[in-house]
DNA sequence: TAGATTGTTAATCGATTAACAATC
DNA sequence: TAGATTGTTAATCGATTAACAATC
């Protein structure tokens, strides 16, 4: 099962689909064996692509029978560094922060919410989650004895770069920006800027192409 | 100004990505002029791209001086359809739908919100943004009348098709998919299944990749 | 003018697809 | 065996980059 064998961005993603899209089947239908088409069809992609990707990452099909689930999620996880655990925490603690720190969906990629922290000192002690609304001033601590690495950033625009300067001296190195507000931050510190107006944009863009035509 | 010569989606996410660089800068430093360089550099990327594309959109650049922010801004809305206005409705008044419904950031791309839906009936008259909650059996006349053509659906992963079905019925052509599961739609359908996971899922692999060297 | 930047062609690079032999 | 599917090489395709002339 090797590892890292010059994997891209767009084979990362395309394996994080696959993942998806697999543990998602093995929940309702019996498991047991995937086809390459099985997997690309529905994703409307050619089935060679997905025999490369699988390929490329160690995993070996059956002629005729295809790929077995159990042995391609395990791979998988494997290879995108689902099995080590990463911990993080989320810094703003409005709407969006409430949501995603009650969302469920993170734990099948190796991720734990083990903190929400806002500046406003009333909202300490509510519960947001699982966890308790902590000021800012706790984050160091927190995240060197829990060994976070990373934050998610949902505060307001203005308040974003103040965000990623504390959760950066606190030892975090990645961080998920959800303001509309991108960031620059420091070699070595990851960032994604998630502009969320933007999935719904495409959509709306796509419709617009649409009707022109 | 010419039209959809040729768009393709890597194209057109670049082009967002330009507008929100630009519009964000507009606010801040003087707007006037900017260069290729100038947009490219930021989002770490070749200045030739940003020029071909620009060229491709019909946008003239100023040799020695770049090309005037208040150009290139309409002639992108332009193509991307963000002039022709386009209204989404929430169905599902969790806590995800709740924060979207807030969100201040979809103007700029020509998006309304103009409904919430939820199921439950306890919540119908509370309000959520800047509206009032209501029935699942007040969407199809809503979204007649408003003429809505997009669904943001933020309902549980079990509910997903039902309310699917529902904004299809009335006649909505486009839905932004929140919950867990994708979603297989009619021809003619637009869909695009946001798995919100996946954002966290690759800063967490991509630090597990340098950990690993 | 000298210099900076655009605009565009040509070269490169890599990713996707097609084809088909190998396998069970 | 016949047939379906994988695995892999070769061909294609398109997107990105390099180079440089045109422009102000």
């Amino acid at each position: 099962m090797k590892k890292n064998g010059r994997l891209n961005h767009a084979m990362i993603e395309r394996l994080m689909h696959y993942y998806y899209f697999l543990s998602q089947r093995l929940e309702e239908e019996d498991g047991g064996h995937v086809t390459s088409a099985g997997i690309a069809r529905p994703m409307h992609m050619d089935d060679t692509l997905v025999r490369k990707d699988l390929a490329a990452i160690g995993v070996r099909g059956y002629p005729r029978t295809g790929y077995r689930s159990a042995e391609v999620l395990p791979a998988i996880r494997c290879v995108l560094g689902f099995d080590e655990m990463h911990r993080a925490v989320i810094i703003g603690a409005g709407r969006l922060g409430g949501a995603l720190a009650s969302y469920r969906g993170f734990a099948p990629f190796g991720i734990e919410i083990t903190g929400v922290f806002d500046i406003a000192p009333h909202k300490a002690g509510l519960i947001m989650g699982n966890c308790q609304i902590q000021p800012m001033s706790a984050l160091a601590r927190h995240a060197r004895e829990r060994k976070v690495d990373m934050a998610i950033l949902t505060v307001p625009r203005g308040a974003v770069e103040e965000a990623a300067d504390a959760a950066i001296r606190a030892g975090i190195r990645a961080l998920w920006n959800f303001a509309s507000a991108s960031l620059e931050v420091p070699e070595g510190i990851l960032v994604r800027n998630e502009h969320i107006a933007l999935g719904l944009a495409e959509l709306s863009c796509e419709l617009a192409r649409r009707d022109a035509g």
